[in-house]
RNA sequence: GGAAGGGUGGCAGAGCGGCUGAAUGCACCGGUCUUGAAAACCGGCGAAGGUAACACUUCCGUGGGUUCAAAUCCCACCCCUUCCGCCA
């Protein structure tokens, strides 16, 4: 959410940082026009409903006085019934505008950090540098590579639940559970995160915390007959592991990594990756989240992010880092880069891991604060990236691990965790 | 699912119609004392909006109601704990 006192203050820069998003911000009819518009409604009515609790206040506490004393009241009474009539009615216009207003602010996206290039589309986005040989000889698709093998079954995951299920079988299984643990130990061994083990079911006011909803209730399952969903990131349930604390300055910045199952229903992206387990309903992943203080967000993106091309480069996969154009950051992100591994088969590079910085956003949202010694409160800055999703991994490691011979290598750095197996046949 | 108890400031915990944004203790901050520390003593110490600063307003799980006045009374809902049932 963004801050309200800066939406009054800045409202044209924070405006201009909205509008290279693509969002219009001069239709007054638009979410930014109708959110000035309902702010200040929301103040007449909140002024006004407070000047008359203040005299309703006042005079009850002078009734309060003449009674306890033994005097006489009714002059007081009298008046003080309309004056309560009004109160209430002003109190609930109040309320009714202050939702409004809020209802329209949550769907405002996080403003931009002045550092994202501008852009119409993911086609803007900026290579900023690759790593490792991408192999160019011809490599058939994880699909085939992984039929061939027996380890990948697509019809049974269609049977089991529909399109975009897959199971893993023999030394699939166990590679999806090494990658598991390979990220999970370094990042806890090498880079400082302390692990947590996290629920996959959250409520509706921790889905919102993050921003995922109201606005995107589309993409997520939600459980018949509760308010309740199916996370489709740990970023959800481990940056709500702190909603509405004020935490003490000095424990920040607090590292997290943690595995998940994801579930999304992919309701925009009917066609596309329809092959493979590239884009699946559900999926593993690490997830690696901060929270920290506002000025440290945009150097901790950077160790961040380098936490997860760690990971890529242990296992020896090529990868690009690119800068997301401002047309394709995400809703609550101020900043974002995307890890993107080499596909030999499609000979193009893949998203394999998104980190991004929210600045104060979902601080604000999940009511996450922290104290300087002695200061107010104010909103930490969160940021999360994934560290990796591991279901893509399994797809970039067959297809540029795949030999002639139809076998495919396994990295080094997980053979300790594949049984000392070093390749698949 | 059944029964009972309970949700109050960072924590613990009183209050159960007006003098209560809330006793008390702990924690924390400042001071006195001390070579220093501890102890003791004195003072301060919730959040949000609002203001130049005050004033003022709101918040005692959530929503509604009664009343001139609600943390306190009434209704509904949510959550937690314990016991029983079920169960990996």
């Amino acid at each position: 959410m963004i801050d309200r006192q800066e939406f009054r203050r800045s409202f044209d820069e924070m405006g201009a940082a909205l509008a290279r998003r693509g969002i219009d911000t001069i239709d007054p009819d638009g979410p930014w026009g109708r959110a000035r518009a309902l702010d200040v409604r929301q103040r007449e009515l909140k002024s006004q409903a407070e000047a008359l609790q203040a005299e309703r206040n006042r005079v009850s506490k002078l009734i309060g006085q003449k009674k306890s004393n033994g005097e006489d009241a009714s002059a007081e009474l009298a008046v003080m019934g309309e004056v309560s009539r009004q109160v209430k009615a002003l109190e609930s216009q109040a309320k009714e505008a202050e939702a409004a207003f809020n209802a329209v602010l949550m769907e405002i996206p996080n403003p931009l950090h002045e550092s994202v290039p501008n852009g119409a589309s993911e086609d803007d986005n900026v290579e900023l540098r690759r790593w490792g040989v991408p192999r160019e000889d011809e490599v058939p698709p994880h699909w085939d590579i992984g039929a061939d093998l027996g380890i990948l079954d697509f019809e049974a995951g269609a049977t089991l639940a529909g399109s975009r299920f897959t199971v893993l079988k023999g030394a699939a299984a166990r590679l999806e559970r090494a990658l598991m643990q390979f990220m999970l130990n370094t990042h806890v061994d090498e880079h400082g995160y302390e692990e947590v083990w996290v629920p996959a079911i959250v409520n509706r006011k921790t889905m919102t915390g993050t921003g995922q909803l109201p606005k995107f209730e589309d993409d997520l399952y939600k459980l018949e007959g509760e308010d309740a969903f199916l996370i489709p990131t740990a970023e959800v349930p481990v940056t709500n592991l702190y909603q509405d604390q004020i935490l003490n300055a000095e424990i920040l910045p607090i590292r997290h990594c943690a595995y998940t199952p994801c579930f999304r229903r992919e309701a925009g992206s009917a066609g596309r990756d329809v092959r493979g387990m590239i884009r699946q309903h559900q999926f593993d992943k690490v997830e690696l989240v901060h929270l920290t203080t506002t000025e440290r967000a945009l150097s901790d993106l950077e160790t961040l992010t380098g936490h997860a091309e760690a990971i890529l480069q242990a296992l020896k996969l090529p990868y690009r880092l690119i800068e997301l154009c401002g047309a394709d950051v995400g809703f609550s992100a101020q900043k974002t880069y995307d890890l993107e591994v080499w596909l030999p088969s499609q000979q193009c590079y893949r998203e394999i891991s998104s980190c991004s910085s929210f600045g104060q956003f979902q601080g604000r949202r999940a009511g996450i604060r922290y104290r300087e010694e002695g200061g107010k409160p104010q909103p930490v800055a969160t940021l999360n990236g994934s560290g990796l999703a591991i279901g893509r991994c399994l797809v970039a490691i067959l297809e540029n691990g795949w030999q002639s011979d139809g076998s495919v290598m396994i990295p080094e750095v997980l053979r300790p965790y594949m049984g000392g197996m070093q390749q698949i046949v």
